[in-house]
DNA sequence: GACGGCTCCAAA
DNA sequence: AACTTTTGGAGCCGTC
């Protein structure tokens, strides 16, 4: 059974859906403060809700208490099968553009102070009939697909996805302001007014410019720092730490220190803290198929999937809580190889380490050069030591190899690529396009074509990660989908913060919040999402996607 | 003063 | 150690 929810003038409109995508039975119009009570009965029933945003609804929603099991996500799922592949016969690919192309109107539901539930004055940018038309559309698109249940499990994950994001984001991290506190404490100092610098840093600053003999010097000025280190007779084309690192330089030394605590206060100071962290969570603003492969993207709420493992000690967990942590080793590699269905590849990675794996079947000579020349496979290194253990690394894995190749060559000529599931990259844009048909014009110089061939090269390099990258990602949203069903059999009808709970996701990485004594099963039920989603994503293909799990108490003890 | 481009660094 | 992918954010600096 499905539900479908959409906004009118009166409130709320629950409309029941049949299996065909047609309307059954009356509509009922609810108030909105009244939305939680009509949606928790039907709940019972198990339907899968059909809405435009699933970050305009379900937040509202989490904060009565009323969990859902499951929901399609119309403007994500929009936007997968707008663009697949797998879907481009459909009335929906072929459709003009509407709002269902422009990403979720957030702006407009930020910009309000007043309850979620307050719609009645704002213009119902989703008309009743077009969600039903929508949902309507996007079924005929998946029914008539090339391969439906993959498209299929794709729009269904990314929709879980979706929910995943927002009881994360209800939840929140448990963050100790305190610990954290006492952390910047030690490497900055106490908390200064705001404008000046921390006393620590301004000590490491004052060692800086005596080292190179600069006492204006302002060390946030790359342009400023640069001169003064040439001065000092230190011949750098940039100040990135990894360039800095090898010199040698009385001046060296505090600048690199300079550069770590400027930036921890700036990305994590004081003022992140400030306004981040409330009642003691973080609660991370999750933009589900946020970046083109389909990966998360972050914003606002202070850049969770860039949280810097220096200070994740400030993640502790609740008394008589732990965090169980998993991470799916060496993922992208794994999703290569069973993507291209490479038993080699696949082999190596089944004892645990993929990169011994690769060592011990004699491709390369050592685990570091596994690891590089994977990267630069997945990445489309050319040069350096990475590009010099390409051919090696072919005739070893010639079907892996040759997946990625492929997806670049079709890449260079501005064609499409498609994830395992059918979510398909973009087309290069007319700028791209146009450079590419002018290297062949008349007029077109040596540099022209050149550079032409270098923006080829480079869109090659995108298609090439897209399918590893985007599979990946697929991977990940089944995994959570998988594991967020199971943490609720285990929390046996508890509400999501009083049971096991997802706090936090990081690409290949998940944590969970539960009570001590549910730690083990909640291990278990995390490897077994991990193994399902290998089994839904490929079948029978032998290929292993292991995790490394750690039970503690914070999570700066994990890794 | 707003804005965009640039540099640098955090994550996977 | 990077090279090579996808991101977000802070600060600087020139332009408007």
């Amino acid at each position: 059974m499905h539900v479908s929810l959409f906004s009118a003038p009166q409130g709320a409109v629950l409309q029941a859906i049949d299996d065909d995508g047609r309307v059954s039975g009356d509509p009922r119009t609810v108030p909105f403060d009244a939305l939680a009570e009509a949606v928790a009965p039907l709940e019972a029933e198990h339907p899968r809700w059909v809405w435009d945003d699933t970050s305009r609804w379900y937040p509202p929603l989490l904060e009565a208490g009323v969990r859902i099991e499951r929901c399609v996500d119309l403007r994500l799922s929009h936007a997968i099968l707008r663009g697949s592949a797998l879907t481009e016969g459909s009335a929906l690919a072929s459709a003009a553009r509407s709002s269902w192309d422009q990403p979720t109107p957030e702006a407009r539901v930020q910009r309000e102070e007043h309850t979620l539930f307050d719609l009645e004055e704002r213009p119902v940018s989703t008309a009743a009939e077009d969600t039903l038309v929508e949902f309507a559309l996007q079924r005929e698109a998946i029914a008539a697909a090339d391969d439906p249940r993959r498209i299929g499990l794709l729009i269904a994950a990314e929709s879980a996805g979706a929910l995943v994001a927002a009881e994360i984001r209800h939840a929140g991290l448990p963050w100790s302001a305190e610990a954290h506190e006492a952390m910047l404490g030690e490497h900055l100092g106490p908390r200064p007014p705001s404008g000046q610098r921390p006393e620590k840093l301004e000590a490491v600053l004052a060692r800086l410019r005596d080292a190179l003999e600069a006492p204006a010097l302002n060390p946030d000025s790359p342009a400023d720092l640069l001169k003064a280190l040439g001065v000092a007779g230190l011949m750098v084309k940039s100040t990135r730490s990894w360039e800095l690192k090898k010199l040698k330089h009385p001046a060296i030394a505090p600048l690199l220190e300079y550069k770590k605590l400027a930036r921890l206060l700036a990305a994590n100071g004081w003022h992140w803290l400030d306004t981040n962290v409330r009642d003691g969570r973080f609660h991370p603003d999750y933009v589900p198929g946020g970046v083109v492969t389909g990966r998360w993207a972050s914003k606002g709420g202070g850049g969770a999937l860039q949280l810097p493992k220096q200070i994740r000690g400030a993640v502790i967990a609740d008394p008589g809580w732990k965090f169980v942590v998993a991470d799916a080793s060496q993922l992208e590699p794994r999703i290569l190889a069973a993507l291209s269905g490479d038993r080699g590849m696949a082999e190596a990675g089944s004892a645990g380490d993929l990169y011994a794996g690769i060592v011990a079947s004699g491709a390369v000579a050592t685990r570091d050069e596994a690891k590089v020349a994977m990267l630069g496979a997945m990445y489309g290194a050319t040069t350096g030591e990475s590009g010099r253990l390409m051919p090696a690394l072919t005739r070893a894995y010639p079907r892996a190899i040759g997946l990625v190749e492929e997806a670049a060559r079709a890449g260079e000529k501005g064609e499409v690529v498609t994830t395992r599931l059918g979510r398909s990259s973009p087309r290069p844009g007319s700028e791209w396009r146009e450079g590419q048909a002018e290297a062949y014009g008349e007029t077109a110089t040596d540099a022209d074509a050149s550079r032409a061939r270098g923006q080829a090269r480079g869109w090659g390099r995108f298609t090439r990660n897209f399918v590893v990258q985007g599979s990946a990602a697929e991977w990940a949203l089944c995994w959570m989908a998988g594991l967020r069903g199971r943490l609720h059999e285990i929390g046996g009808g508890l509400w999501i913060t009083d049971s096991p709970h997802l706090v936090f996701f990081m690409h290949d990485e998940v944590v969970v919040h539960c009570p001590e004594g549910l730690a083990a099963e909640v291990e278990a039920a995390v490897r077994a999402a991990a193994a399902e989603a290998g089994r839904l994503m490929f079948g029978p293909m032998p290929v292993t996607f292991p995790l490394t799990v750690a039970v503690v108490d914070n999570y700066g003890q994990a890794k």
